[in-house]
DNA sequence: TTATCATATGAACGGTTGCTCATATGTTCA
DNA sequence: TGAACATATGAGCAACCGTTCATATGATAA
């Protein structure tokens, strides 16, 4: 007979968040699990830049950084000014900073 | 003529981590990218569970969980104790919950 | 308006990933 | 030892994802 954990369960379960919850926090972190998406954030540390100044920093193309951006932006993690011709983009909020600064730690312990 | 920033470029470049770090940092976050395995950490959160109790709390294949198990053991986002036939999970580190934590606040704020 | 720069976007292709299914390993108890 | 339970694992498949390529949109200046 299989052994049983209805209590454990019945406990666990009263706990845990809303199963919607955890899809989009899987979805944010999916956004993060990418070294394209996590270079543009962290080019963005400090100050705002254009799209063809990332393209240029990663090495990659104009098209490729675009895509990116529109997926950061869609999650609400960088934001935009238009000036002319030229797009900035800027991190969002703070929270973009502390959840890479989180995961920084657990590797470099 | 395309529009220069290589002063911009050469201060952000020296600014940047290396290019492994952000890769690892990319392959973390992946492992929080999806909603099982945010849900089984989410099980771990307050004490240990055996494989078959989480597959039952997910609703889910007893073999998908042990999967993603071994993806979380081997980022060493979880440890494992053995007991008899049965084999108990829980989280690794507090970096797990802080970094869920960090996510949680993005999305609820 | 026309040419050029800056960015955005849709389609398509190749690689990755999470699950299922079958089976193997490991442990306990009779 | 053999049967049952608990977990692990390899192969295979469908779905997803990031890039490229071609092209569209938007803005500026001549």
């Amino acid at each position: 007979m299989p052994h049983n954990h209805d209590a454990l369960l019945e406990h666990v379960k009263a706990d845990m968040p809303a199963d919607e919850l955890l899809q989009d926090l899987g979805d944010l972190f999916k956004i993060f699990g990418d070294t394209t998406r996590i270079k543009i954030m962290y080019a963005l540390y400090e100050d705002e830049m254009c799209v063809c100044a990332i393209a240029d920093l990663l090495g990659m193309t104009q098209s490729a950084i675009s895509h990116q951006l529109k997926v950061l932006k869609a999650a609400n993690l960088v934001e935009s000014r238009r000036d002319g011709k030229t797009i900035y983009y800027r991190l969002a909020d703070e929270h973009v900073k502390s959840i890479i600064a989180q995961g920084y730690e657990h590797l470099t312990e």
